[in-house]
DNA sequence: AAGAAATAGTTTGTAAAGCAAACTGGGTAT
DNA sequence: ATACCCAGTTTGCTTTACAAACTATTTCTT
């Protein structure tokens, strides 16, 4: 089973639903713009954003800011150590599980 | 990748780390008792009770109260809606990294 | 040049939640 | 009677998510 510290010290920034779907999102497709997650979440502009402001204190997401046919579009992209937090969140739930099915 | 639905819909009585790793002993262990708990968590007595509490409510643990030697012990269980809430909420995770996996 | 429209935010206010510490109640030992 | 456990409630503080309102920046229209 699972030690004290293992479980509780869960990465708080990924682990809020939204923020996860973000990290989802930007894991798969590598760049994604602020509406299609706007879209894809169902979310307020400025929710959405002050997430993505979480993440981007957090040092786990790039904002890049383009125009789109000269219209301002923003997207975003992992940083090494976003993907790298990723990743690690993931694996404690291995642990986690993996230590329970360990025993009956 | 999820829909949005899919990860926003996650059960967050059992997301909260403190609760997913009591969750975790009593689907491992079946019985599991208060000091336990207590000790494998390392959290304050009035926490620990309110998250039980939340459980609880949830339906998802029974209390039972018994004396060991006189001294009074509760311990606690998973209910069958626990176990199944349990359950579900590894397949939420389970679907949205299959998601993830199945493009570059 | 002035005003409308769109993107991508920031600010503000509210409600909920986690947590520690203090306090409580019910039973036990001295 | 008093002191002592176990388990739980209450209180107060802090953080957070969220929606709604407001703002800044640039483009489009007239």
């Amino acid at each position: 089973m699972q030690e004290a510290g293992k479980i509780i010290k869960i990465d708080r920034v990924i682990h809020e639903p939204v923020r996860l779907a973000i990290m989802s999102c930007l894991y798969e497709k590598k760049y994604v713009d602020f509406v299609f997650i706007l879209e894809k979440l169902d979310l307020t502009r400025g929710n959405l954003a002050s997430h993505i402001k979480r993440l981007e204190y957090a040092g786990y997401v790039d904002v890049i800011k383009t125009f789109k046919e000269r219209i301002p579009h923003t997207t975003y992209a992992l940083t090494t150590k976003g993907k790298k937090a990723y990743e690690k969140y993931w694996c404690f739930f291995d642990e986690i599980r993996q230590d329970i099915d360990l025993e009956g």
